[in-house]
RNA sequence: GGUCCGUUCGUCUAGGGGUUAGGACAUCAGAUUUUCAUUCUGGUAACACGGGUUCGAUUCCCGUACGGACUACCA
């Protein structure tokens, strides 16, 4: 078997969709599965659309996912350069090769003269509005006119275009490797433009001529390109390349969650989660949008969470490593329809992912957050924090978030709990309570205990009904971590405090 | 409009001519727990429709419907 290399070849038009980073995470791991090559091209053809800051955008997008480059922009490599607006001249001299050899042909007319033709076909309700067999021998290119003409035109600096000669009724075969066998007449495809009036090829032809030159065995792209793969099988034949023509694998698309349609920003957007990897501010509009990175989303759970969305190994294993992954990966088992891209189950793959790390690492997190609100804590409290915190975390700031007890006492106390809860039985008890943790040693769990023990006895309420106050004292919220653990991290001192601030500031419920 | 692709629980999906149509997320209920969460147990929930082929079809074929992609000198 031929040695497998793959390509991710976005264009820099703006920030990386996760859409492509899932494209890019299939063919990385049929790469590293097969032993192959995993190459990063830049397909930036189209000057007007180009972003700046778009292509570092995709390279840190994916060095932040993990998915390593062998060979590409920035990696550099035996079929450098890499990116297609340096390769300018070696498309020129192929497309001078398929109209030397009559598979293409120059043409001149102006927009407005092809929009007038679409027009005509379009009134006379032909089925074929394309610019192809049926039409091109009514419009003015190197077909219709004299060779003189064209020459005469060319060299007068007249406007021009390179279109693929498309032949008329052949039947166009291409095995995909998800959706089999695909079937298009020729005569349905049209004359595509292969050179631009400024010089650059289109997709389509830098697309063939690179993957042919950098020996490109498995074409993994979006469904969008389907419908012109058989236009690039044309062109692979044009030029002699059918044996090396690469296979084909056509990813299913990821659609917006509710309704129907491709994923989009906006769909993102108004749901509220990110669709970008990283956070990224369009600079044409100044938009800003957040990313999975900084929403506290893991590499390893979004790429788990991404090859599950069209893919799955047969088996009921749902937790796979990137290493898993590359070793249970194939083609053949990606679905053939687009997946509803559903944010909750990306959530409980960061959850799982989180769940699965030490407490050391999880510390990491905390002291981080920390650090940025300008608060310092000793490392083993952040250790007992995020041990006491870690199995109701989804993601790494949720330590910060939902344990700011720890560090800032609370001002403001849960109403739906004191309103109810808070009578002078709570208040008789707590006090009791206060002199009891006076009297202890430590502030272990047992010794805690002891101290709650003997209050519910002094004061002969019992303890259990006392606990979702003295939460409510300790951390202003009705919810948290186990109340022990929080006592002995708050320490006999600051326990006291809050117990004795929540007394004299929690209006008491009378009756 | 034309070309192409698709359709199994709400979602991601397994399966495949005869199955109680399986799992996961979500959801609901119960258990555990000082609360929430975790964990555990259980429940609700799906083969788009119509014709064939067949003893039998969700599975194969053909239509229809619905959805999607493409239809640029964008990728």
């Amino acid at each position: 078997m031929k040695e497998v290399r793959v390509r991710f070849a976005p264009s820099p038009t703006g920030a990386l969709h996760i859409g492509g980073i899932r494209t890019a995470l299939y063919n990385y791991l049929l790469a590293r599965q097969q032993g192959g090559t995993m190459i990063l091209r830049i397909e930036d053809t189209d000057q007007n659309r180009f972003v700046p800051g778009a292509e570092e955008y995709i390279l840190e997008s994916l060095q932040w996912a993990g998915i390593e480059i062998d060979e590409g922009v920035s990696k550099g490599g035996p079929h450098a350069p890499y990116r297609q607006s340096e390769r300018k001249p070696l498309y020129q001299k192929y497309a001078q090769q398929l109209i030397a050899e009559g598979n293409a042909y120059y043409a001149f007319d102006t927009e407005a003269e092809l929009e007038a033709m679409r027009e005509r076909l379009k009134h006379q309700h032909s089925s074929d509005q394309q610019y192809g067999s049926g039409t091109r021998m009514q419009m003015k290119n190197s077909l219709t006119l004299s060779a003189s003409e064209v020459s005469q035109k060319i060299n007068a600096g007249e406007q021009y275009v390179i279109r693929l000669k498309v032949p008329a009724n052949e039947e166009i075969k291409l095995n995909d490797l998800i959706r089999g066998e695909v079937q298009v007449n020729s005569s349905t495809i049209d004359d595509k433009v292969l050179m631009k009036s400024d010089g650059m090829p289109t997709y389509h032809l830098a697309n063939v001529v690179d993957d042919y030159l950098m020996k490109i065995s498995h074409v993994i792209r979006g469904e969008e390109w389907l419908p012109s793969a058989p236009l690039h099988v044309l062109l692979y034949r044009s030029f002699g390349w059918e044996k090396e023509m690469p296979r084909f694998a056509h990813l299913p698309l990821l659609l917006k969650a509710d309704g129907n349609g491709k994923l989009s920003k906006r769909d993102a957007d108004k749901a509220g989660f990110p669709i970008f990897p990283l956070n990224w501010t369009d600079p044409r509009t100044n938009e800003f949008s957040k990313g999975f990175r900084e929403s506290g989303y893991l590499p390893e759970a979004l790429l788990n969470f991404l090859a599950f969305l069209g893919w799955n190994p047969g088996t009921e294993q749902e937790i796979f490593s990137v290493k898993e992954l590359i070793h249970s990966f194939s083609l053949e088992r990606i679905a053939r329809h687009g997946a509803k891209f559903d944010i909750q189950k990306a959530q409980w793959y960061n959850q799982q992912y989180l769940k699965s790390k030490t407490s050391e690492e999880l510390t990491k997190y905390l002291l981080s957050s920390l650090a940025q609100e300008n608060i310092s804590c000793m490392p083993e409290k952040a250790l007992k924090i995020c041990d006491a915190m870690r199995e109701r975390v989804s993601f790494p700031q949720d330590f910060w978030e939902h344990g700011k007890f720890f560090f800032i006492a609370p001002s403001v106390f849960d109403q739906s709990v004191t309103s109810k809860k808070w009578n002078s039985e709570v208040v008789k008890f707590l006090d009791q309570f206060i002199s009891h943790l006076k009297t202890i040693e430590t502030t272990a769990a047992n010794e805690i205990k002891i101290a709650l023990e003997k209050t519910s006895h002094t004061t002969s309420i019992s303890s259990g009904k006392m606990m979702q106050p003295l939460r409510i004292a300790l951390t202003g919220g009705a919810s948290g971590p186990d109340l022990m653990a929080i006592i002995d991290i708050l320490g006999k001192e600051e326990t006291i405090q809050r117990i004795q601030y929540a007394i004299t500031s929690i209006p008491v419920k009378t009756t």
